[in-house]
DNA sequence: TGTTTATTGCAACAGAATTGCAATATAACG
DNA sequence: CGTTATATTGCAATTCTGTTGCAATAAACA
């Protein structure tokens, strides 16, 4: 979480033409982390500091803004911070020790949503693409996807 | 729905121990759909026929017997028919009407799998690929992914 | 510093999913 | 085919997650 970070986001809230509260900055800092975070941990966090009204309000308005976005992991949505404040990116989930795993290789899952969006004539905007298994350590005998 | 799938089912369910009830065909009956239904949807339909406490459980053991896998359709989660039942396949949303466009170019993203677990020695169980955006009849004039 | 009103926090509510447990139905066996 | 053991069901009660209404509060701006 650097300053440029938060000035950052400041920069979004009070363009777009909301106000800079300390409940929506808190929730912000919370949200800071090297993977997504499910919202029942960002609630656990948040308590004492602000009501769980507000982190679902404010979560829903950073979603509009675009200062998170939301991932489906392990059968859980979680919410991650967007590309502007920590880089999007894909993961390999082991459903045997929970390890997440980050995909390196980014550039063909957007020339292949490009490729699928050109041809039925659509104009993408998010996406999902989650990959479940098992890591090296976990490898069970048989493997099919 | 066919006399096979039926078959098929019951083999599943009664070769790994668990016993064939009438609520579990039921439910299994009640999966059969041509795109995956929210587990409301689901729960509406047993509604007199099979608890709903029965539902959840079941969907449960069938997700973990692989009949059943869950997709991320607009931010909610359904129910699918598995593989060997109803051809996987993924989805391009439209967060302006609604409608959902089937991808036929499935080979791709199965490579794509293929290539990222390889290099993470990694085996893939299950996966999750949906694209939000807006189509043809939707598109606004700014388009990002 | 005062005024306007967006935002917060509380309380109450709604819906989704889970748990404990007694009743029931399935599978297996004599 | 009838009996038995127990997996499974269905109900009631509960927990968990997310939402709504509203009065109190605090940003923003003159």
């Amino acid at each position: 979480m650097s300053a440029d970070d938060i000035n950052n986001f400041r920069q979004i809230i009070t363009s777009n033409g909301y106000r800079l509260t300390r409940a929506r900055e808190a929730t912000f800092r919370l949200l800071v982390s090297s993977e997504p975070q499910s919202v029942a941990k960002i609630l656990a966090k948040a308590k004492g500091t602000v009501d769980r009204v507000s982190v679902y309000r404010n979560l829903e308005l950073f979603e509009k803004l675009g200062i998170v976005h939301r991932v489906y992991i392990g059968w859980k949505h979680k919410i991650e911070l967007s590309d502007d404040f920590v880089k999007h990116h894909h993961h390999l989930s082991c459903l045997g020790c929970g390890k997440i795993i980050d995909i390196e290789d980014e550039s063909h899952i957007d020339e292949f949503i490009e490729h699928v969006a050109a041809r039925a004539d659509f104009a993408p905007r998010r996406h999902i693409f989650e990959v479940d298994g098992y890591c090296h350590d976990c490898k069970p005998t048989k493997t099919t996807r």
